[in-house]
DNA sequence: AATGAATGAGGTTTCATTCAT
DNA sequence: TATGAATGAAACCTCATTCAT
């Protein structure tokens, strides 16, 4: 590959990345639906034609974005170890204070994922249905861990690991519109949260 | 009003559920904007105009279909009341039975409101944060009440409310497309939402 | 022919009358293509299907309204008798006045006329044209006999009898909507156009 | 602005005048509420969405061809000049010919107008209003120069515009359709006009 | 005779995508 | 490679007319 084409590629990355920046924008405010072509291209300032040249549709690249931000939420999680110096709730603090980060840092793609990534279509859906699949082994994986160290009570599996979920995609989901959560900082909410899932809310 | 117009006034009762059901699977199954007014008018078996005649716009029927669940789902919600004779957890766990008892009943219309009805247009999402905004209110009040008589630990109201609001629509949700939660009587999964709610999942 | 139906037609005409009588006001204040059937029924007091009883269609309708001031105004235009007591000009001031007046008292109907009677379709000018060429024929007698008389100078007689025609129609359309000319009395309004289409307007 | 551009902005223009001579046609012959925006494309020899690239909306275009001719017809009229070489009249059968060459050299275009530009829209209304307000205006004006030259006698100045206006309105018109008038040459039509005008019928 | 629900052809407009330059 | 004009299927909605009651 000769220094020409090395450059050309460099600039063929540099529009993609300008197009989908542009795309991410003009999505979270709008919508998929409220977004038309002519939005995409006025935005990333291309014409229509340039933007068929870097993505087949405008299903791809939203499927481009939701990827990328479906990508870094699984970076962020990380499995907790029961023999590490770190007592396990604060491992949990840790994570989820990470995945808090991670949506409010991506706060217009995570908002397009809430606001109607499902139902979209059969690709969105298998994605999403992907990604919560593996978060959902994730958590019921560190329940059993917990029974198995006698730190979680006798429950129904299934149900909990979904309450579980619940709390942090609600959390996550309002923390990007509501104010009151937004201001309280992520370590707090994280606490908040963890402790909740720990022990509800009685004595 | 005679005999005539009173019979003809149930015909265009029936008319209108007629198309009103039809539109209500046609809206579950494809979603909003994959849904065609030729969709809805050929799954009731009338002409377009017939339509036209018994609903506005395409957004004015599925408005009313919202509208019917909300009114369902609000009427389901009963406040606790401390001097009755059921046990707190008792009557927390029969309303929250209801409330999944209505999502359960009317899946079509539920899985459209999960699926798409955010973001779909301004009307729509004004009735469902009034909607979100109710059961925040309740669910909010429900923990004050428990922190005055001394039942629910000293914890952050607004983070709390939000954790117990994502507990019941992930379970309403997801009860709605898997098998293993929706095989789960209602019962228990009332049992085991409100145990995780007031114990978490700790010993 | 027994009372009971004579009775009968007897209604048939009122109601006929009526529904004429609310359309005539309908199609004055909104045009014809601004009138649905809607409109018409809602104005007359009676159901979609009884209009269709009486009348075949919206242009059967319009047809008739037209036809109705068509005659009025034929039979307000009266031939000048140069052996008549009064002298040529008073009788042109009377006709003319006439032709005013049931224009006058007819404002919706010629208001329809002249906002959009023309073009409507070929039935609707076919009758425009036969009234106008009636009309023109009927001016250029009188400048005929004007001529023979002596009292009309050497002119081209078709362009001479579109000018009066113009002034009469013109003045007529605006005395509709002005009310500068509507204030000034008929018999000024008369008086001053059949002068100024004996004299012009030089001294 | 390079080359390219410039040649591209040329086509632009080349298939907006297309598409605007093909609806001048079309309007011509059908009217306003009898074309289609199927006739218009279809005529034009253009996709219904290329249309839509170059006018908003039916209403626009047609807009856009009433302007087009109000402008002619404006741009035809100048005042008359005491002080000229030219007489009076001379000057006025110039200017009343000019306005008939125009006329007659934007046949579609003005035949539209005089079908069916009234009542159509608020916008149309609009526009015609406001050229005839001025058309009158000038007339007037006219008349009471001619007034104080003592060339004009004493007349209700109203009234009397009214009729001028109304011999050219009128004549205009009917030399559109009718063989009669279009075949006397512009010269001697114009001057006609102005004798009828000047001089009425009367020896 | 009167009703008004039902009809469906046809209207205007949008927009994701293609393609010639 | 970049452009943006062109495309045309398909969307929503209207309304003159019909017809069963």
């Amino acid at each position: 590959m000769d220094g020409r084409s090395a450059r050309a590629l460099e600039m063929r990355e540099q529009r993609r990345a300008q197009i989908l920046d542009a795309a991410l924008g003009v999505f979270a405010r709008q919508g998929y639906h409220g977004t038309s072509i002519s939005d995409l291209v006025s935005a990333a300032g291309v014409a229509r034609g340039t933007f068929y040249q870097y993505f087949d549709s405008k299903k791809t690249i939203f499927l481009e974005l939701l990827d990328t931000l479906l990508g870094e939420l699984k970076g962020s999680v990380k499995g907790v170890d029961p023999t590490a110096e770190a007592s396990v709730p604060e491992q949990l603090v840790l994570t989820i204070r990470r995945i808090f980060e991670v949506v409010l840092a991506n706060r217009a793609l995570t908002s397009i994922i809430f606001r109607e990534a499902v139902g979209l279509d059969d690709d969105v859906d298998a994605r999403l249905t992907g990604f919560n699949d593996d978060f959902m082994t994730y958590i019921k994986a560190a329940l059993m861990l917990g029974q198995q160290g006698g730190l979680v009570r006798s429950l129904d599996l299934d149900i909990a690991a979904h309450c579980v979920m619940g709390t942090l995609r609600y959390i996550a989901q309002r923390s990007l519109v509501e104010d009151g959560l937004a201001e309280a900082d992520v370590e707090r909410l994280a606490r908040e949260v963890v402790a909740f899932n720990l022990q509800g809310v009685m004595v």
